[in-house]
RNA sequence: GGUGGGGUGGCCGAGUGGCGAGGCAGCGGCCUGCAAAGCCGUUAACGCGGGUUCGAUUCCCGUCCCCACCUCCA
């Protein structure tokens, strides 16, 4: 069964059908990195780490691109107001930051919330402020072919002529017409209000060191124009998929297609674009400041949790968080990850290292536009006999679910998910381990003799101390139990 | 005003013209010295009003409500 994956500019669900066989290029939206990262950036990664996964474990060849954006109206804004006296510097804004420091720090948080939650990096992350000379030659052929024009009160921007264009509404359905009437803040050298910045005159405000010389006039790029720059560069004229946001729709991938479309560039098939995550009801946006740090998220459940939690909606639905769905996601996680470990234990080393195939079942959902949810029930169910089987104690069965399943949460990328402490093997864990043995052995002992008592009262300070117990026919096993992002999930075992 | 997406059991969340995903929570049982984990069973839903149909949560019409976008946004 083929892929098949909604595209946003045809409306439909369409078979995929990658334009050079075997090899995928996909561009999709990163960061504009103009503050710290919350939860819904983190959502859209993961979202297209999931589609990445997809594609790979289906034998394709993934040449996958995400910007950073880091030149942009706010960057310059939050630098400037750094060094304003009345500034009162805070450890995400401290004072008399360059536009560029203040970028790059914010571009280093991106990359630590991604690898926290175990989002693959792309195969390459170009910056805008690295390709100048792409946007100079993409407004070039514009200017050239009549579709962009410099403003006319002499401020040095440029911008796409929206009217020039009859295309110019395409991928969000909308007739340009039809539009609302944009703020006329600075429309002032635009021949329509419509129209969007390519290039940005330099203002004698402006720091020195966001002024690039274009062949028209010294400047900055407008915003949009390093993503066709960019995605056009690395994967060519037409490429298959280009991602992002469902709030990047419009104006950004309108743009981006208008201004590539006008150069002469077919650009990407299929646009594809994730829900927004909400805060009870509301979406999360920095502008709304009702945003939640993905750091917040992790120290309320362990990373893999959270990981869960964003990704087990369907990729376009919204996403709702709530206090309690990351403890739900939690005992879903927990629900999976103990049976991979009883299944490791009984088979103790008879695990083939080949990569297991996933369920039929499985595959459907996931080629059927990425239907996560359902994916999820077939994962779960296979737990569901893979944990019969080890009742049963039938390790041909066993084998073959618990391959299934490690298979399926690699695919999903949760085992790739950091876990603290998983490390393992510090001299602390070493240390813990002995001393959680030796009251095992106590406990043991007493309950030999039928003493519950005392046996009770050694799994009583365990649990007080955070650490769980499950007995079994072949002895303890105990775990780091808390719901925090501090402890180490790892389960030990003890052969009684 | 324009464009698009939704309203599913206590909660989350798929899906389908009939044989009722999955998870979480609850209840009963098995197992266990008791727990935990696991398994089995179970409670329970399709915003509202019509229509089509042997049969609609699913299709059609109407209606109410919610959300997103319309040049800051993942």
């Amino acid at each position: 069964m083929a892929l098949r994956l909604y595209d946003t500019k045809t409306a439909t669900v369409r078979d995929f059908e990658p334009l050079e066989p075997g090899r995928v290029s996909l561009y999709y939206c990163g960061a504009t990195v103009q503050g710290r990262p919350h939860v819904g950036h983190v959502r859209s990664a993961v979202a297209f780490d999931i589609l990445i996964r997809w594609l790979e474990h289906s034998g394709l060849d993934v040449l996958s691109v995400r910007n950073v954006t880091d030149i942009d109206d706010k960057i310059l804004e939050k630098s400037a107001l750094s060094y304003l006296p009345e500034h009162i510097p805070s450890p995400d804004y401290p004072a008399r930051e360059p536009w560029f420091a203040l970028a790059y720090r914010f571009e280093q948080a991106f990359h630590q919330a991604y690898d926290a939650l175990g989002v693959k990096r792309p195969r390459y992350e170009p910056r805008a402020t690295g390709h100048m000379t792409e946007m100079f030659a993409l407004i070039q052929r514009l200017i050239d072919a009549d579709h962009a024009y410099p403003a006319q009160d002499g401020s040095g921007d440029v911008y796409f002529d929206v009217r020039s264009w009859p295309r110019y509404g395409e991928l969000t359905h909308q007739r340009a017409e039809d539009m609302q009437d944009a703020a006329d803040a600075d429309a002032r050298g635009k021949r329509d209000p419509r129209d969007f910045a390519l290039w940005k005159g330099h203002k004698a405000t402006d720091p020195e060191t966001a002024r690039w010389d274009a062949p028209w006039g010294a400047g900055r790029p407008g915003w949009h124009v390093e993503c066709s720059a960019m995605a056009t560069k690395y994967l060519g004229s037409r490429f298959d998929i280009h991602g992002g946001g469902l709030d990047l729709r419009f104006p950004h991938h309108e743009n981006e297609l208008a201004q590539s479309g006008a150069a002469g560039d077919d650009f990407a098939r299929f646009w594809l674009h994730n829900g927004m995550v909400t805060y009870a009801g509301e979406k999360m946006s920095k502008s709304l400041g009702n945003t939640i740090a993905p750091e917040e998220m992790l120290s309320a459940a362990r990373p893999r949790a959270v990981r869960y939690f964003l990704g087990q909606a369907h990729y376009r639905s919204q996403l709702d968080y709530r206090p309690t769905s990351l403890q739900e996601a939690q005992a879903a996680v927990e629900r999976i990850e103990t049976f991979l470990s009883r299944a490791a234990e009984a088979l103790s080393g008879q695990r083939r290292d080949s990569q297991d195939a996933v369920p039929e079942a499985f595959s459907a959902a996931m080629n059927d536009d990425l239907n996560v949810p359902q994916a999820l029930a077939v994962l779960h169910e296979t737990v569901r006999a893979g944990n019969i089987a080890l009742d049963a104690e039938d390790p041909e069965q066993l084998a073959r679910s618990a391959g299934a399943v490690s298979t399926m949460v690699q695919v999903l990328g949760l085992s790739d998910v950091p876990e603290a402490g998983a490390a393992g093997g510090s001299e602390a864990e070493a240390a813990l381990g002995e001393l959680i043995e030796a009251l095992l052995t106590d406990r043991v002992e007493a309950k030999s003799v039928k003493d519950y008592a005392r046996a009770d009262a050694v799994r009583d300070r365990l649990t007080a101390a955070g650490i769980a117990l499950e007995d079994s026919k072949d002895g303890t096993r105990w775990a780091l139990a808390r719901a925090s992002s501090t402890t180490s999930p790892d389960t030990g075992a003890r052969k009684g």
